[in-house]
DNA sequence: GCGAGATTGACAATCATTCTCATCTGACGC
DNA sequence: GCGTCAGATGAGAATGATTGTCAATCTCGC
C-alpha cells in the first residue's frame, strides 16, 4: 500500500476520532484546499476498513459513517441522541458466543456488540427539559 | 393499523423466515401475480420494522434484507458463507451491557449483538474442499 | 351504504456509492 | 537524478436502492 498525499489526508481527517460520512469528510478535505475526488475518498475508506484501521458505523441506513479506531478487539457504545461512540476495550462477550455457536453448530469467527444509549451530557439535556 | 391486502401479501411472503431484500419480496408477489407496488413494500417493511414484527439485516451495506422475527429481545448468529440467520433467544449480554454503560456514564436503552461464523453445513463444505 | 381518512400504485426524484478511463505519481532499480 | 510502471487518482457519468408525490382507491366505524 503506497504512502500517497490523499491517504495521509484522509487519515489526518479523522484525527480527531469523530464518526464522519464519507461525503462530509469529502467536503471538509476540499474545504480546506485539498484536491481530493469524491471516489478516492470512498476508495481509501474501503482499504482502511479492510485493513482494521476505521471503523463503519451504520446506525443511519441511508449513510455509513466512519471512525478511526484501535485495531484490537472491542465493542461500541453509542449515544441514540448526538451519535458519540466510545470504544469499549472490555468484552465480555467471548464466552457467551461460543457457548451460543457450539449449540447451534457454529464455527464462530467473530461478534459484534453495540450498546445503544444516553451519554450523560444528552441524558442531562433531557431531564433539564422534561421539568 | 389497518389489515389490507397488501400487508398480509408482504407477511406472507415472509412466511418462510427466509431474509428477503425489498426488491426481491416485491419481485415474488407480482411473480405470484400480485399488484402491489415497489413504494407499498418499503412503506409496509418499515412498518413492521417499528412495531417489531420484521428484523432489518444490513451485512451488505447496499441492501437491506427483512426477515420474520420473534418480537421478544434476541440476538442473531449468522453464517458469512450462506447468510443464513438463527435467532437467540439467550442473553447474557445484558449484564455486561448494564456495567460498561454505567462505567462510562451512559444511560443504557438497549443493546446489539451478532455472532459471525460459518454454519455447520458450510463448515463441512470447505473442510471438504480443502482436502 | 356512506364518508373521512388511511393506504396504495405508478413514476419521478434523490442521493450515497461505484464505475470508467485517461492521467498522474510513488517506489524502486540503475 | 532518472526512467519505468503498476498502482492510485480525479472528474464525471452510471447505478440502484430507497423515498417522495399525488390522484385514485380502499377500510372501517357509523
Amino acid at each position: 500500500m503506497r504512502e500517497t498525499r490523499q491517504r495521509m489526508e484522509v487519515l489526518g481527517a479523522l484525527e480527531g476520532g469523530e464518526a464522519l460520512p464519507a461525503q462530509e469528510l469529502h467536503g471538509r478535505l476540499r474545504a480546506r484546499g485539498s484536491k481530493i475526488g469524491l471516489a478516492t475518498v470512498y476508495r481509501t475508506l474501503h482499504l482502511l476498513e479492510r485493513e482494521g484501521s476505521i471503523d463503519v458505523l451504520r446506525e443511519d441506513p441511508t449513510e455509513a459513517r466512519y471512525r478511526r479506531c484501535s485495531p484490537v478487539h472491542h465493542h461500541h457504545l453509542v449515544c441514540e441522541s448526538c451519535g458519540t461512540v466510545v470504544e469499549i476495550p472490555e468484552c465480555d462477550v467471548d464466552e457467551w458466543a461460543d457457548k451460543v455457536g457450539r449449540t447451534h453448530g457454529f464455527q464462530v469467527r467473530a461478534h459484534r456488540a453495540e450498546i445503544i444509549g444516553l451519554c450523560a451530557r444528552c441524558a442531562k439535556k433531557q431531564s433539564k427539559c422534561a421539568r
